[in-house]
Formats: C-alpha cells, sequence, structure tokens
DNA sequence: TTGTAGCGTTACTAGTCGTAACACTACAAT
DNA sequence: ATTGTAGTGTTACGACTAGTAACGCTACAA
C-alpha cells in the first residue's frame, strides 16, 4: 500500500549502482553499462535494461535514441538529488530545522564544528563568484 | 535479495508516524499510542502492536514492562536518525562530501548562503557552552 | 469464575527490486 | 533473399517489506 504522499522514489542497490555509472561517465548504452558492471555483477542484458527501465520510470534518467540504442543519461545532478533526499529527512525528522540536523551531525562526530564552520566560509565565498 | 551492506533500516509511513509520536510524547503504551492515532488512522490494537514490534527489531523504541503494560520509549533522540540518514546520503550522492550536498542545497534554494553561514556560527557557539 | 486487557504468533496482501526469459524488429553480412 | 544478431518491449517470478489484522493465551479484577 504505497502512499501518495511518499517521497519520490527511494532506490534499490543495483539502481544506484547503475545510476552511478552513468553519473561518472556521461550517457551510455545499456550494453556500455553492462560491461561496467561485469566484474562485479554478472547480469544478463535484459535484467541491466529492466534497470534502466525503471529509472527513467522514476525520473532519474532520460534517454535518447541514437541509431538504434538507446542512450541513457542522468536526468539531474547527483547533489540535487541528494539536497531533495536530505530535505525529506530533515522535514521527518528535525522538525524542518536544518540546524537540528547539523547538531545531530556534530553530537555523532560526523563533522566537528570546526569543519562546518570552515564549510559555511567556503560556500559563503564560492557562491559569490560563481555563476 | 536484500544487501547485508545496507543501510540500517529505512521507515515505512505508519512505522514513522508511530515512531514520532514516541519522540514527541514519549514512553507509551500500544494502547496510547493507538488511541492518538485514531483520528487519522482507526487501527486495530494488534495493528499497532506488531508494528511497535517492528520498531523495536529495528532497533527504534525500546521496551520497559509495567505492570501488565508494555512501555514503548525511543532509543535514540531523532536528530540522532536523522544525522546517520543524512551520511547514507552523503555517501551515496555526494562522494562523501557533505559541502558538496550542502552546495547542492542551496543550489536548490533550501537554504540560501546568509542562512547556512548564520548556522554556522551559531552552532559553533552552542556546541562551546553546551554539555 | 469469568470478562477482559494485553501480550505473542501467524498470516494475508500489495508493492518493490533483483533477476531474467522470451518474443519482436531492423540492419548486416553472406 | 535469408538469416544472424543487436537491441528493443513485454512479462514474470521469487524474496522481502510494510500495512493490516485475526486468533489464541494468560493473568488480574469484579
Amino acid at each position: 500500500m504505497r502512499h501518495l504522499s511518499d517521497e519520490p522514489n527511494p532506490l534499490g542497490e543495483l539502481e544506484h549502482a547503475l545510476l552511478d555509472h552513468i553519473w561518472r561517465n556521461g550517457p551510455c548504452s545499456a550494453e556500455s553499462c553492462r560491461e561496467a558492471l561485469l566484474p562485479q555483477r554478472p547480469l544478463k542484458d535484459s535484467t541491466i535494461r529492466t534497470v534502466l527501465r525503471r529509472l527513467e520510470e522514476k525520473g532519474y534518467v532520460a534517454h535518447t535514441v541514437e541509431g538504434r540504442t538507446f542512450l541513457y543519461q542522468a536526468a539531474e545532478r547527483p547533489t540535487n538529488v541528494a539536497a531533495r533526499a536530505v530535505q525529506q529527512i530533515v522535514n521527518r525528522f528535525c522538525g524542518g530545522s536544518l540546524e537540528q540536523l547539523l547538531v545531530g551531525m556534530v553530537d555523532n562526530n560526523m563533522l566537528d564544528r570546526g569543519e562546518l564552520e570552515r564549510l559555511a566560509k567556503k560556500i559563503a565565498q564560492a557562491k559569490g563568484s560563481r555563476k
């Protein structure tokens, strides 16, 4: 019983591996994806294609037709996907307060306060000069 | 085929609702949980108890016995759960770089650079005086 | 002594993900 | 012209998860 108000799509492990490959390598055919994963996971081509189609249904990738071949490319930058996922978490667990989340990360020694400060400065600067 | 290297447990919607209730209200019996959710979700008591047990299996809550009744209480603070979840996301999607994540959030207008800076200061300060 | 509150056990259902077989189509080489 | 094949679409099956719940057992209270 999936709810409509759910967040826009968790990724399975293989799905993630494929998406990741596309993120790293840019547009790929199903076959090239398969070859890339071969050492880790010897899978049939139909498997790869099924998963790629699912990734497309979920909106993570899109394909264009090149000759007879589908070229899959990422629909979004990974950091954007991550950002939205984090937003969900913040809403669910931190009452919408990003600050609380960051405090929690400090508590869990995932980043120390110094680093956080440094990051903030860096970003504030970079943002000024970028784009 | 669930993988062992998976993150330590996604929550379903009802699971989350119950956990959230416990977070807000402190230790509760199954029955009090059920009553609290009644308006939104009229569920049988056995349903509530099943989900609470699953939450316990997943490590989100623990129970103590009070007379004949189980009192469920949160095993962890929500911000800690959130922090770990975010860590997963950062690893998966941002190459482990929290900075990239934050940049993404700025790009998506989830927080502006000013706010980020302000947060960093606040946290750096609070951390000094707290605990 | 019996009703009932609260527990444990078990189960059904729908959905997701990993995995894949099979069938169809169009081009390429014989 | 025929056929191999690369690439596609369709369909499916098994494992697992989450929502939902029935049922049965036990101990206290009236």
